[in-house]
RNA sequence: GCUCCGUUGGUGUAGUCCGGCCAAUCAUUUCGGCCUUUCGAGCCGAUGACCUGGGUUCAAAUCCCAGACGGAGCACCA
C-alpha cells in the first residue's frame, strides 16, 4: 500500500485533511444499551480513518439524558469492548456526565456574550411562536436575569419543564429547525451514575457535543443524517465563542437484511426484557454481541461496513457481505467436522472400515486426520438417508447401500468413481453415540449429533461443519439439552 | 406546512466537482462450468443499473429546469 497520495484507501478522503496537523475524531455513542449492528458503523469508519491518517480517536459517551435515553450502566464497558472487538483502540474515553461543570461554565460565558436566555415557555407555546418566526417574551431578558435564572437551574430550583436555557440564534431563520434551540433543560430523574446523580440541569446534545468537540480538538465529525441540522445549530454557538467549526461528514441510515428484529436499541431491550430474546447476544438479535458470539470476526464486520461507503442516502447492509468477508478470515483455521442435524439413526452392517479418517482441513493435509469410529449405527440428516436400494457415499468412509427395505445400511464395493461419475451423492454422517450438539442459529435452535472429535476443541474455536457451515464452539460443558453448544455463523 | 439532503444492476459502490477515454468500475448475490470424497476457497463464464420528462451540446450518468420517489430535521431524545 502506498503510504501517502490519494491512492484510494478503504474510504473516501475526509475533507481538507491537509489543513490540520492531526486528524482528530470522536465516536459519540449514547450508552443507553449495548450496540446494535448499525452502531458498529461509527467505530468502523472512524477507526479506519484514524488508521488512514494516523489520527486520533475519542470515544465520548453522550450520556446527558438520564430519563428518556437513560444510560445503562453496563453499556459503557460493553461499548468499549465492542470497539475493541472491531479492532480499534480509543485514544481517550470521556463521559459527558463527568463534564457537566464544564458545560455550565460555557453556558455562563454564552449568557454573558448575550447568546442565550432563560425561557419558561412550554414546549407547545414556544413551538407555535417559533413556527411563526415570532420571538418569545423571554428573548429580550437582560443578561443579569438570565444569569440568575440559569444559576437557579443549576441549583435545581426548577422542576422538569419549568425552565430552559435557549441559544439565541435567528428567530426567523428560514429553517425552523435552527431557531433558538434549547441548550439546557431540567430533568427530575437522577442520572444512574453515582458521580452525576445530583445534577438536575442537563445540557442538550447540540450544546454538550458542540462544546466538547471544540475542547477536545476534534477536527472531523462523522455522523448520521439525523444530525444534519446539528452542525447548523452549533455554528451559532461557535460564532459566539469565536471557534472554528470542524469539518463534517454525514452518512445515511443503515438497514440490515436477514433479521426479523428491528434494529433499535429500545426494541431489542424490550424483547430481551420480555424474554423473547435470550439476551443481547441471542443469534436472532441484530447486535454486535450476537455476531461476535457466532464467531464472526470484528474485522469482517468492519470490512463490510466500509464497503457501504459514506453516501448520505440510506443503505442496506447485506449480511451475506459480512459472511463473505468472514470466510476469508476464518476458513484457513476452521477445522472440518461433521454435524448431523435432526439425526436419523440407521444401523450399519456388513464388512467395512471400523473408522474414518477425513482430513482436519483439506487444504492443509499436514494438520492430520480425524478419527471417527463407525460402530453399529450411525446418524444421517433426514434428507440424506437413501431410499431402499439407493446408495450414498459416507464421506471419508465409503459407499453404502440402503438394505432391509431402507432400514439399514450395508457397505458396497463401489469405488470413488461412482461419486465422480455423479451417480452417488457424498454425505456427512456421525456415529450414533457421538456427542450431542445444540446449535443456535438466527432461525432458532437446531439439535444434532457430531463426530467425537468435536469435544477436543476449545471454546471460541470456529469450525466448519461440512455441508452445513461455520460455527463457533460456545460451551463444551453445556448443562442444557446437549453435550456441546455451538453458535452458527453462516454457510 | 417549513427547511435540508439524496436517487447508478438483487445489495453496496466507483464515476458526477472539471461533459467525450462509461455500450459504466469493483465487491457481494444468483446461475452455469472446471476443480474437489463436503461446504468453502480457487479459476472461467453468465445474468443484471445511470428515477422520469424536457433543455443545453457535435457529445450528458455527468451541466440546467421541472417532476416523481425516498430520507432527515422543525423535541425540554441522542
Amino acid at each position: 500500500m502506498a503510504e501517502d497520495e490519494d491512492d484510494d484507501g478503504p474510504l473516501p478522503d475526509l475533507p481538507n485533511v491537509e489543513d490540520y496537523d492531526e486528524v482528530r475524531m470522536r465516536c459519540a455513542p449514547n450508552p443507553n444499551g449495548p450496540w446494535h449492528l448499525g452502531s458498529a458503523r461509527m467505530p468502523a469508519v472512524i477507526g479506519t480513518y484514524k488508521q488512514m491518517y494516523d489520527g486520533w480517536m475519542l470515544v465520548r459517551f453522550d450520556d446527558t439524558d438520564p430519563e428518556t435515553k437513560r444510560p445503562d450502566l453496563s453499556a459503557y464497558d460493553e461499548i468499549i469492548e465492542a470497539v475493541e472487538y472491531l479492532g480499534f483502540e480509543p485514544d481517550e474515553v470521556l463521559k459527558a456526565s463527568d463534564r457537566v461543570e464544564t458545560y455550565y461554565e460555557h453556558a455562563r460565558d454564552l449568557i454573558d456574550a448575550g447568546g442565550a436566555y432563560t425561557c419558561s415557555c412550554s414546549g407547545e407555546d414556544f413551538s407555535e411562536l417559533k413556527n411563526d418566526g415570532e420571538p418569545c417574551p423571554h428573548r429580550d431578558k437582560d443578561v443579569e436575569t438570565t444569569r440568575e435564572e440559569f444559576a437557579a437551574m443549576v441549583d435545581g430550583e426548577y422542576s422538569a419543564g419549568e425552565m430552559t436555557l435557549r441559544v439565541k440564534t435567528d428567530i426567523d431563520h428560514k429553517n425552523p429547525a435552527l431557531r433558538d434551540w434549547v441548550a439546557f433543560r431540567m430533568v427530575d430523574t437522577p442520572h444512574p451514575r453515582e458521580e452525576a446523580s445530583e445534577y438536575r440541569c442537563w445540557p442538550m446534545l447540540d450544546f454538550q457535543s458542540g462544546v466538547d468537540d471544540h475542547l477536545t480538538g476534534v477536527t472531523h465529525i462523522v455522523r448520521g443524517i439525523d444530525l444534519q441540522d446539528s452542525a447548523k445549530r452549533q455554528r451559532f454557538l461557535y460564532d459566539y465563542f469565536d471557534w472554528e467549526y470542524p469539518e463534517v461528514v454525514h452518512w445515511g441510515h443503515v438497514q440490515i437484511d436477514a433479521y426479523d428484529v428491528k434494529m433499535s436499541t429500545s426494541t431489542i431491550k424490550e424483547l430481551v426484557d420480555q424474554g423473547e430474546l435470550d439476551g443481547w447476544d441471542d443469534p436472532r438479535a441484530p447486535t454486535v454481541a450476537s455476531v461476535r458470539r457466532r464467531g464472526i470476526r470484528g474485522e469482517a464486520l468492519v470490512d463490510a461496513m466500509l464497503e457501504l461507503g459514506m453516501s448520505t442516502s440510506d443503505v442496506d447492509l447485506a449480511m451475506s457481505s459480512v459472511y463473505a468477508k468472514n470466510r476469508e478470515y476464518v476458513d484457513e483455521d476452521a477445522t472440518r467436522r461433521f454435524l448431523v442435524r435432526d439425526p436419523v439413526e440407521v444401523p450399519i452392517d456388513g464388512e467395512g472400515p471400523a473408522s474414518a479418517h477425513p482430513p482436519l482441513h483439506p487444504d492443509f493435509e499436514d494438520r492430520g486426520d480425524r478419527d471417527i469410529p463407525v460402530g453399529d449405527a450411525l446418524v444421517l440428516e433426514p434428507g440424506d438417508v437413501p431410499d431402499a436400494g439407493d446408495r450414498v457415499w459416507l464421506k471419508g468412509l465409503g459407499c453404502v447401500e440402503a438394505v432391509d427395505g431402507g432400514d439399514a445400511l450395508a457397505f458396497t464395493d463401489d469405488d470413488l468413481s461412482v461419486v465422480t461419475d455423479g451417480d452417488v451423492d457424498v454425505v456427512h454422517w456421525a456415529p450414533a453415540d457421538g456427542p450431542t450438539v445444540r446449535m443456535r442459529t438466527m432461525d432458532g435452535d437446531e439439535h444434532g449429533v457430531a463426530e467425537p472429535g468435536l469435544v477436543d476443541h476449545a471454546v471460541d474455536d470456529v469450525v466448519q461443519f461440512e455441508r452445513v457451515g461455520y460455527a463457533r464452539i460456545d460451551d463444551l460443558d453445556f448443562d442444557g439439552d446437549a453435550d456441546v453448544q455451538t453458535y452458527f455463523a453462516h454457510p
